[in-house]
DNA sequence: TTTTTTAATTAACGATTGGTAATTTATTGT
DNA sequence: ACAATAAATTACCAATCGTTAATTAAAAAA
């Protein structure tokens, strides 16, 4: 315990973090109850029982690697905008990036599982809440920075200018899970954005 | 066989199309896979084995209520645009009752399968992506009289704002059946058309 | 070398999955 | 009354599901 490099026992032959990555990989494709622990022996490269041991059982290895997928996405974000000094060429970097990493025929793992886990699974439901929340809040820091620098209208209404864009990238995702092209979500992001946050002449309520 | 009221053996105790309904709501509540046997032997109140006998097995009974779906959705659009003069208020009147018919923490069958099956099954790909592009059809011919009426600006790209509308009902749905409120998802969608339809000063392309 | 500790492996658990064959029940036509 | 027909029902199938117990293998500590 007091020993960092010296633990008795018999040395583990992989990491457990590039089995979460690997298990994240399954479940993005074949979805929580499409994998079965079988998918997940085979992707991971470890027998059930050492994955019981490691992660728990199939819905605790299911948050780990949600949880996982939560900061890579989070981290290409970042990434992808790092050294980026105007507000609206941020934005666009950072949701870019998102759809850069729904691959074709995958689509986002949180979209995925907003449809097939989160309505039977409070868990689930509360922790994709709380990381869209996360990337909402992010979002709306940069709309409200385009704002003072005058990169777009004082007009704009924040919190609904970034629900406009959130909910406009999962449809996207959605579509690329059954195969849309990136370039295609890429262009239709493009004209999103745009609309939302350039300005415009009226808005008309019915 | 040249009698139409008179049939010999025991008669059916329910019409195959109530339990087909049945069937539907079980599939669009569930999903696809997590829809069993017997969850559909106690949605619709039949037996397994009559099940197979009147519909075929679990896939081919997906894809009937799959279609008993599209018709109705069509059908919803259809009856809430009926005796509407205006294109631009049947537009909204047309993508509104798709929004009604997706109950919150259902969302709509056609994006959860999109989601869930159609990476996996080409023949419900096949038939989601005809069933999409039907719609959009219709909502294109509604997006050309407004323009001819000059309801809406000439300089709008029909194929585009159709996209973007649908892409964004697309999303809509996935929120829902995560629990957004229908009155949430009707202001967002109405934001969202009135931003594709509606004047604007410029659309700048980076 | 022996003990201890931990991981890898094998084998098996009960429950449920989608799917059928065999049988019973109910009705029509002769 | 008696076949003929068709639906309802029962019982059952092999396969797979998620999960766990028992055992074996490999390294450090004594």
């Amino acid at each position: 315990m007091e020993s960092l490099a010296l633990m008795a026992g018999r040395p583990r032959k992989a990491e457990p973090e590039v089995a979460l990555a690997a298990a994240m990989s399954a479940f993005w494709e074949k979805g929580y109850e499409g994998t079965s622990m079988s998918d997940l022996t085979e992707a991971t490269g470890l027998h059930k029982a050492s994955l019981y041991k490691t992660f728990g059982d199939k819905h605790q290895l299911f948050v780990s690697a949600l949880k996982l997928y939560f900061n890579k996405t989070a981290q290409a974000q970042k990434v992808s905008r790092s050294g980026e000094d105007s507000p609206i060429k941020a934005i666009k970097k950072s949701v870019t990036s998102t759809i850069d990493q729904c691959a074709e025929g995958k689509g986002c793992l949180a979209v995925n599982s907003l449809i097939e886990v989160a309505p039977f699974d409070p868990e689930i439901d509360r922790i994709l809440k709380q990381f869209r929340q996360r990337l909402e809040n992010q979002l709306a820091r940069l709309v409200e920075e385009a704002k003072e620098r005058q990169q777009i209208p004082a007009s704009i209404n924040t919190n609904e200018a970034v629900r406009l864009i959130t909910v406009f990238l999962h449809g996207l995702s959605a579509n690329m899970a059954a195969g849309m092209k990136v370039s295609k979500a890429r262009t239709l992001l493009h004209d999103q954005l745009d609309l939302v946050l350039l300005p415009k002449k009226k808005i008309k309520r019915t």
